[in-house]
DNA sequence: TGCATGTATGTAACCGGTTACATATCCATT
DNA sequence: AATGGATATGTAACCGGTTACATACATGCA
């Protein structure tokens, strides 16, 4: 492998000018530089990234936790981090943590042991909070999509809240009455807004919140799938299911029709992400369309701009979301008397 | 931040023994050993990881070769991948192509500077062979799922005839003979080999094949719609078409509905991949399930061993496929007289 | 001519570990 | 007591860049 005393051999200059050439051309003479740039070519040389990130103690590369890569939501919010990354010369590392918090501190002390210069969190847990992780130093972090309640770092989210209260409203305007909710995991954040909203728009309506509503999921399809099974044997049946998330959506239906009933002549199905599946199912899913890869490349930006200029003050930041009707909700059918 | 010098100090120690403390702590003496470990406690050290890939000429990390992490395939090799190299000791930097060959070449030419060891490439394309980025050395690669025709490198993949084959007999032994294809891009190897299949089943069957039953897509649910519509169009219609993925084959069932025709009552289709989707779609689809997850960590395995024996011999795997049959194909409802 | 200023380049320290080699100590053997 | 070998630890070179500082030379001005 070449090295820059090879280089500066064969060009017959000291090692300092090869790096200057390399690094501010303007400062060597033309004829130097020429040299230079000739010995460069000849032995193939390519500075070795190691050594590069070694003295200047910086890697280029951003730590991404992420609960699951599986997931068609986050897939897309990290082709967004990467397209961002890529343009700006950082590398993506990517922390599968299967939403487990001991891989959470393990990835995050893959940072402290400078990996990577910093971190985007998808979930709301900071990996950094033992201090077994960072002995004093605060370590440069991101926190998108799933936010802290009180997160140290910069943010970026939906309004959550403000986005399932419209999808109820849109279901509430349907003449629905007996809605139902299939949450993701009880204690993320996300779920307690997204009910929140459910909830606010129930009371609006002056319909009576009722938890025995809600059913248990945690955002795969099998898991929208067993929740709707559980669903169908309540004594009344809603007759509107706002799912938290795409995948439970298309669950749902599967399950739904498996039971000989329609969607959304008997039943009405909302879900939340607006992944690609959405326009595609059967019926069509009505949703909040979420900015999946703008999620990545402003977390990617935000999070480079604080690691260039440290003295970047903390933002928090909402994208905005949208519903999207399609074909599987509709007028409720059932009225009572 | 701490280094090994502060813990020498602190321990009234070398920082040899300190260094061999943490590497190998069976040649300090258990006296000194516990000194040591004392002060490392103390001064919550850990070891400056660039410096230790600096010297080690290790970084170990692995560079992923993706054309897009949105597909869910390869989100869920990608998690295969993770999973094994995590157990490992390694990471995953993740390098979304977008099929582009310079950027390939470009993120290439990372791991021959050295931000990676490998490279696991998940098209069939080699990013090496411009020699612009080997001077000289071969660099450690795996290809997976979409092979090369001469890898020159360790593969594993399907037997993706076998399996095309196997499925199209399937759709044949329903009595269809006219069967379309909806492609991925036609220059992919994985396409070839998968038509090859397609082909090999019809002629067995005294069916003629006829590329006017080729369309083209490429891989996307959009794209699958879109050769659905284009195929609609045809003056006799196909009683069966076999999709080269199951994201278009989603895409497909969709138009065809739109067009008013009934899955599988009116035509019969089939996917490949067996994406979680799949069993959750409208009707449940027939496909070819491949392991995803374990190419990911057979790749991953392949190259770390690859990375820790260099004297490792090229190997070529195939995995194997299994065919799904659920409610997208039926048997051929028009007999021709 | 002499001195100041600017430009181009070289020398060597440095980043933080790892490790070959040197040295010191101790116990066993003759 | 002298020698040999094993064990424990220290010293310093090394990896391959970057960069502060030193040096050398040219040019401009008084």
């Amino acid at each position: 492998m070449s090295n820059i005393r090879k280089v500066a051999e064969l060009a017959g200059v000291s090692v300092a000018t090869v790096s200057r050439t390399l690094k501010s051309p303007d400062i060597v003479s033309p004829a130097t530089r020429d040299k230079v740039l000739k010995a460069v070519e000849e032995v193939g040389y390519r500075p070795n990234q190691m050594a590069v990130q070694f003295r200047s103690r910086r890697t280029h590369n951003l730590a991404v936790l992420v609960p699951t890569v599986a997931n068609t939501f986050f897939a897309r919010v990290i082709s967004g981090i990467e397209q961002a990354a890529q343009q700006r010369g950082y590398g993506v590392l990517l922390c599968n943590t299967q939403g487990r918090e001991e891989i959470e501190t393990q990835y995050a002390g893959m940072v402290a042991a400078r990996q990577a210069d910093g971190v985007i969190q998808l979930r709301a847990f900071n990996p950094f909070s033992g201090d077994a992780v960072t002995p004093g130093r605060a370590l440069p972090m991101v926190n998108a999509c799933e936010v802290l309640d009180e997160a140290p770092c910069s943010t970026i989210q939906l309004d959550n809240r403000a986005a399932a209260r419209e999808l109820t409203e849109h279901l509430i305007s349907l003449g629905h009455r007996h809605i139902a909710m299939i949450q993701g995991p009880r204690r993320s954040p996300l779920t307690r807004e997204r009910v929140a909203g459910y909830r606010d728009a129930l009371e609006a309506a002056g319909i009576r919140f009722d938890d025995g509503m809600l059913y248990g999921g945690d955002f795969t399809l099998a898991s929208g799938h067993r929740a709707a099974g559980e669903l169908l044997t309540a004594p009344v049946l809603p007759t509107a299911i706002f799912c938290e998330n795409d995948e439970m959506a298309i669950g749902v239906m599967r399950r739904i029709r498996e039971a000989g009933l329609s969607v959304p002549d008997d039943i009405s199905i909302a879900g939340f992400d607006d992944i690609a599946f959405a326009s595609f199912s059967e019926p069509p899913l009505t949703t909040i369309a979420q900015p999946a890869d703008t999620f990545g490349r402003r977390a990617a930006d935000m999070l480079i701009d604080l690691l260039e200029h440290p003295t970047t003050p903390v933002r928090h930041e909402t994208l905005p979301h949208r519903l999207v009707v399609r074909d599987s909700t509709a007028l409720c059918a059932w009225r009572p008397e």
